[in-house]
DNA sequence: CGGTGATGTAAGCAAGCGCTTACCATCGGA
DNA sequence: TCCGATGGTAAGCGCTTGCTTACATCACCG
């Protein structure tokens, strides 16, 4: 009669990746409970806890899965218009890093885990595309916008921003960028690779 | 005997006003309990309750209290640097707005109420800043690195963004919002493959 | 078959939560 | 002096939380 008997290990754990991925993301880590994630995914509470042990080892597993391919490596001079398309395509690929981090700051230490993570890289490849001595913290300042603009689109939805072409916001932001990261004040010439 | 007798109901509330707005700024809506608001306040915990109703009530107070006076009224052309410079140098007055607003963002509406309040007066001042057919777009951009800085300022404490000298974050970043606001609108080819 | 391990489930436990209740202690005015 | 109003407190209620336990149900293999 009941169909649902025996969907197998590793599809109880997709759907319960699936679904907490989505709670966390629109409810945050405190007000989504074991017991809404195993509902959506249709799977019976104690399983979650058989497959992840806890709440949080589910949380971090779904941060794993998230930052998996972030960006591969590419030429550091097209990292920022990069990283920024892939922002203003979000909508494309349910992926909802930023969400899920900025709705679950609760546990501290993950949620720094996770800008560490996803922000090393954007830093060093930024870094590497001026010679500033203050390189880094204008690579932060880049880092800062992209993450206020996925903010306003993602999470709080603002408009125009939210609804905003892409081509059009990269062509607003590009320039200024440039304005910021080549904006010289004495470079001692050595080519950078 | 206990000589912690009668301190006064408006001494009381205050006292709970500022351990809530501290805790919710460190920990998030969620993450804090009414016992720990009472219990740095000095407060007998019914007293809470007495006095505010409901937690999410002393939330709402808290707000409110904290978004009363938030940018009088300056000249046009100086409200991002005034913003800016708020921002950078909000250790002073610790008014944790933006912290609140994002480690509790579980009441949806409560965060965009914040948002917009924060946000309208920013935006309509500096959209008249210049004369584009997208100034708003462009002003919500700017708002958009506002807030990305603050966030990676005051809630993550990312280094070098979080320890940088504020007149030198402000060197870096004025130009490049000048460059934002005052593009005309042909645009520069992007180095695109 | 029979048993063994993986999958799924109902029921409930201990703890923590927001909030309430019933009760002191103090003071100002009559 | 008595009394009501006000400030303060201990105890606990009802509920939800994350997590556990004991028990069915299947698949597979000797």
């Amino acid at each position: 009669m009941t169909e649902q008997r025996k969907r197998g290990s590793t599809a109880s754990k997709e759907a319960l990746l699936d679904a907490a991925r989505d709670l966390f993301a629109e409810r945050g880590y405190d007000r989504t409970t074991v017991r809404d994630i195993a509902g959506r995914a249709g799977v019976n509470q104690a399983l979650l806890f058989r497959y992840f042990g806890s709440k949080e080892a589910l949380f971090a597993a779904v941060v794993a899965r998230s930052g998996r391919d972030r960006l591969a490596g590419s030429p550091p001079d097209q990292v920022f218009a990069r990283i920024l398309r892939g922002i203003l395509d979000k909508e494309h690929h349910g992926d909802h890093a930023m969400r899920i981090m900025l709705r679950s700051t609760g546990e501290d230490a993950v949620a720094r885990e996770i800008h560490d993570r996803l922000g090393q890289d954007y830093i060093r490849a930024l870094a590497g595309t001026t010679g500033h001595p203050d390189a880094a913290l204008r690579a932060h300042l880049v880092l800062a916008w992209i993450v206020g603009i996925d903010l306003l689109r993602s999470v709080t939805g603002a408009e125009p921003l939210a609804g905003a072409d892409s081509d059009h916001v990269m062509a607003c932001v590009l320039p200024a960028v440039r304005t910021l990261l080549e904006q010289v004040q004495d470079i001692p010439s050595h080519s950078d690779t």
